[in-house]
DNA sequence: TCAAAAGTGTTAAATATACACCCATGA
DNA sequence: TCATGGGTGTATATTTAACACTTTTGA
């Protein structure tokens, strides 16, 4: 062994790791012309997993928070004006980054992943060309880098729940919407398993967040649907109590 | 500035910055005997914030994954059987740390905080004399060293949640209890706005995965109660549905 | 024999669920 | 004029919530 390399061992031993930080984003939103829930993946354009699949992460740059990275990474793929963003959990275990010396020593990798969810009409991806970057539907996502599967399984959970505890929806419909549209989204996330179209309209109408415009909407045959607006002032005394939106 | 501080400076702008990873835990536990929840609080042995209240925590070793580290502080604090442990959150903002240096370059420190629910009967605290270690019942926590009390908060939200919606009383509970046992773990945590007893009693037994053992157990004056023993085997198909305990 | 603690039963109101049906529009 | 999507109503089952009440024990 030489003097180098005996000095890093010494150092790297002595006291607590070092360790690199990254944020990976699970980027979700609905496609409701085509009923599909999808994920935003980027294909690696560095080692390790060159050329695999992947969420859009970054390592946290100095004088960033968490958080900003999350919102960097996002504004990075995609330019989007409506969204939602909420840290998800923190993967640590050994082993799960490649670049960690397989003895265990030496830096660690960590990823605090985080959950978006964004306006699919409005999400325009940037790049030059589009290429490695593009939206996945759920169902079809492959084997992707590092834990990712893994996280996207936590991600898309937190996903229904969220959608059916707070009104995230209201973050990611346009500013007015139809009921039907309200109903497809939730159809197309959290599957058929709840109430019809029936009872769904009479439950959150009743809740009293959603206003009525007197305006509306034609789309091909079929009655012209009334236009609502998300009144957050109507909803501010709920915010705290455990609602069900489904 | 001399060369020494010039070099610093370059060496640690080039890259993405190290992190130090610490741990810090929301142990609670629920003393019945007298109503109260309580968190397990340390005072500090050293700088930054020495002679501070703090929650338990440690820097992430090598050869140790975050989940490891946080059972490795709870058991360097309290001997105990029975918990529940799961992760909370990840504290990353610029300047948690005063050992930080202020112009947010050098290395960086991050607090993966976990939330963990400890039966208070059979905890046993560690150390000789037991000396800056103590339970503290929550509305009486003093002001905490670095950003302890925003991660008590997010401890003290999720255990009312996880007790509404999971079954984690009984990984807490002796392992047979009564139901006006289980009622006043509810209570104390809960506050009691919610169903009384005789409601409380109905619906968790329609639930049925309460085991009548057929023994009682008699404390002072008043009918016996019946003791009962949380089935896991008549549990498990509940798992994943959307349950509410109260 | 009484107070304390455990356990049971009853009711009205609110909600969930499954439907059947009516309305307004474009082709 | 009819298929299509939007919207309304109703009947029943189930759940919630507030209680009054009975039972079994120790003092």
């Amino acid at each position: 062994m030489s003097g180098r390399e005996l000095k890093k061992t010494i150092v790297e031993t002595a006291g607590p790791p070092d360790f690199k930080v990254g944020v990976d984003n699970a980027i979700f939103s609905v496609d409701t012309a085509q009923n599909r829930l999808l994920v935003l993946l980027v294909m690696r354009q560095h080692e390790p997993f060159l050329g695999q699949w992947s969420l859009p992460g970054t390592l946290v740059r100095h004088s960033e928070s968490l958080e900003d990275a999350a919102y960097r990474i996002l504004a990075e793929k995609i330019r989007v004006n409506n969204l939602y963003l909420e840290q998800l959990y923190t993967f640590g275990d050994l082993g799960r980054d490649p670049r960690e010396s397989p003895d265990s020593y030496g830096v660690r990798y960590l990823s605090v992943s985080y959950f978006a969810l964004v306006r699919f009409e409005e999400a325009e991806l940037v790049g030059s060309g589009v290429r490695g970057i593009a939206w996945y539907p759920l169902e079809e996502v492959p084997q992707l880098a590092f834990d990712h599967n893994k996280i996207l399984q936590y991600g898309h959970r937190r996903l229904r729940n969220k959608l059916e505890y707070s009104p995230i929806a209201f973050e990611v419909l346009p500013e007015l919407f139809s009921l039907s549209d309200l109903y497809q989204l939730y159809t197309t996330v959290l599957g058929e398993n709840f109430a019809d179209y029936s009872n769904f309209r009479a439950r959150i109408l009743k809740l009293g967040f959603l206003a009525d415009t007197g305006l509306k909407v034609s789309r091909g045959a079929g009655r012209p649907a009334t236009l609502y607006r998300f009144d957050a002032e109507a909803f501010a005394p709920l915010k705290d109590k455990p609602l069900v939106f489904i």
